[in-house]
DNA sequence: TCTGGGGTCCTAGGACCC
DNA sequence: TCTGGGGTCCTAGGACCC
């Protein structure tokens, strides 16, 4: 065991050593894409192997995927663009905007070999890129993540690193340093390991999983530096300043599991599509094109899943940089779930009229679908539910004619998919994907099989 | 000039009730 | 001067994650 640790790692006093009280001996796993988006479209383009790569969000306005070279360079994740397109293009960066399809196919790839290779009752999908695993006995750890790295590798050329430990937490540092450590190739298992506590003072607290920016601030002003200095620190004495939470994670980092792998299917418990205008925006009918056409987004999503809403709130923003940003949002609650946009129109437009002010500039704007459930458990409707099937089952045909013929090809009269709240991209290489995009809903739903057509 | 999007969970405090 | 009090439910907002 621990063969694979980084050379730097000396040993710990022994003062540092803790007895750690367990009753769930299963080592934990987590496998994580390095640098999820540039490796996809490398894999699809080897040329920008040579080149610096960075993928840009929605509206080309931030960076939010980086190459190794461009993280050198200092890059921040989710930096506007505009602050450092000029470093980037002297380094001939590779800039190209995202394009979802593509990373949602190779996340299902390997998400398929994951279970092929360990089983369904081992793995956990957390977001697209990386999944946790559940793997009983702590033996062969590192044989076992240098297999799954190799057989991903060989399959899709998309490069993991694989992080092993007792809790949830500290294989997230294990993985931390197996990403930026040459020596662990990739793959560092930490399972009562005598590194655990050096590695843990070579993390900085601000980068242990669930320690924000806001806690870490306040960490530091009591003197907690690093991830060792909150493992020493007393559950309880840290949850003025983070919550129940900050508890589970001093636990964790004491190898005591307080963060269960979660191997069941998981629902969405809400599905959104909200979007920054490509230009400000204060017509009350440019607001209510732009809320519909988000909503019915939406919807797609809810109903590939199956689920039917009973909430939905609507918010809208002015520019969030100046200093009279104003946002507000507006809520309604329906007495029956639903999923069949006409009737979902007219709540949104309810809320739309809650939230719009005359005179603003509106920046941003969104609509959140909450209070869902499956289709298969809602209770009938006191009236008209004969009618409402009609309509659900209306719905159903036309997201099927929208997926087999292009979307949008049938579509409500007050859908209008044109304005300039559109926003615009212009360093797109895989035009002919964005046509089928499809966002990621909720996590382990993105992966469905009946999401996924190209 | 230009600044992402989609999620989850926790909690303080107001509203309400008896 | 005195100006209950405790429980529950709901929600807006904060914090975090990727």
């Amino acid at each position: 065991m621990n063969d694979a640790h980084p050379n730097s790692l000396r040993p710990i006093p022994a003062m540092l050593y803790h007895t750690r009280p367990m009753k769930n001996t299963n080592a934990i796993g987590i496998l994580d894409c390095n640098n999820f988006f540039v490796s996809c479209e490398r894999a699809v383009n080897p040329a920008l192997n040579d080149r610096p790569v960075v993928v840009l969000s929605h509206n080309d306005g931030c960076v939010i995927s980086r190459s190794n070279e461009v993280k050198a360079m200092g890059v921040k994740m989710a930096q506007p663009l505009f602050q450092v397109r000029k470093m980037l293009e002297a380094h001939n960066t590779a800039i190209i905007s995202s394009n979802h399809s593509l990373y949602r196919q190779y996340a299902e790839q390997i998400h398929d070999l994951l279970i092929e290779d360990l089983g369904k009752q081992v793995v956990e999908l957390y977001s697209i890129d990386e999944a946790f695993l559940d793997l009983g006995s702590p033996d062969k750890l590192v044989m076992l993540g240098t297999h799954l790295k190799k057989l991903i590798f060989d399959k899709t050329k998309i490069p993991v690193s694989v992080g092993l430990a007792e809790t949830k937490t500290l294989a997230k540092v294990a993985n931390h340093i197996a990403k930026v450590s040459a020596k662990t190739q990739g793959v560092l298992d930490l399972y009562g390991s005598r590194f655990t506590d050096l590695a843990l003072n070579q993390t900085p607290i601000g980068d242990v999983w669930g320690v924000g920016p806001r806690s870490a601030v306040k960490l530091k002003a009591k003197g907690l530096n690093t991830a060792f200095d909150l493992k020493q620190t007393k559950p309880d004495a840290v949850r003025e300043d983070m919550t129940i939470f900050g508890s589970r994670t001093v636990l964790e980092l004491n190898g005591i599991k307080c963060i269960p792998v979660e191997i069941s299917e998981h629902l969405a418990k809400s599905i959104a599509h909200t979007r920054t205008f490509g230009k400000p925006i204060r017509s009350f009918e440019e607001v209510q094109k732009a809320i519909l056409f988000f909503t019915t987004r939406a919807l797609e999503k809810m109903r590939w899943n199956d689920l039917q809403t009973r909430t939905v709130t609507v918010f809208l923003q002015t520019d969030r940089f100046r200093s009279d940003f104003y946002a507000k949002s507006f809520s309604y609650r329906s007495i029956y779930h639903s999923d069949v946009t006409s009737e979902i129109y007219e709540w949104v437009d309810l809320c739309i009229q809650e939230t719009f002010v005359e005179g603003m500039d509106f920046k941003k704007a969104g609509v959140i679908l909450s209070e869902l459930l499956p289709s298969t458990v809602i209770a009938p409707r006191l009236f008209d539910q004969q009618g409402f099937d009609r309509r659900h089952h209306l719905m159903r045909s036309m997201d099927e004619l929208n997926m087999r013929y292009g979307r949008d090809v049938v579509h409500f009269a007050a859908l209008n998919t044109e304005g300039k709240w559109q926003g615009q991209t212009e360093h797109r290489l895989n035009d002919e994907n964005h046509s089928v995009e499809r966002d990621a809903v909720g996590k382990g739903q993105m992966f469905r099989r009946s999401i996924r057509f190209m």
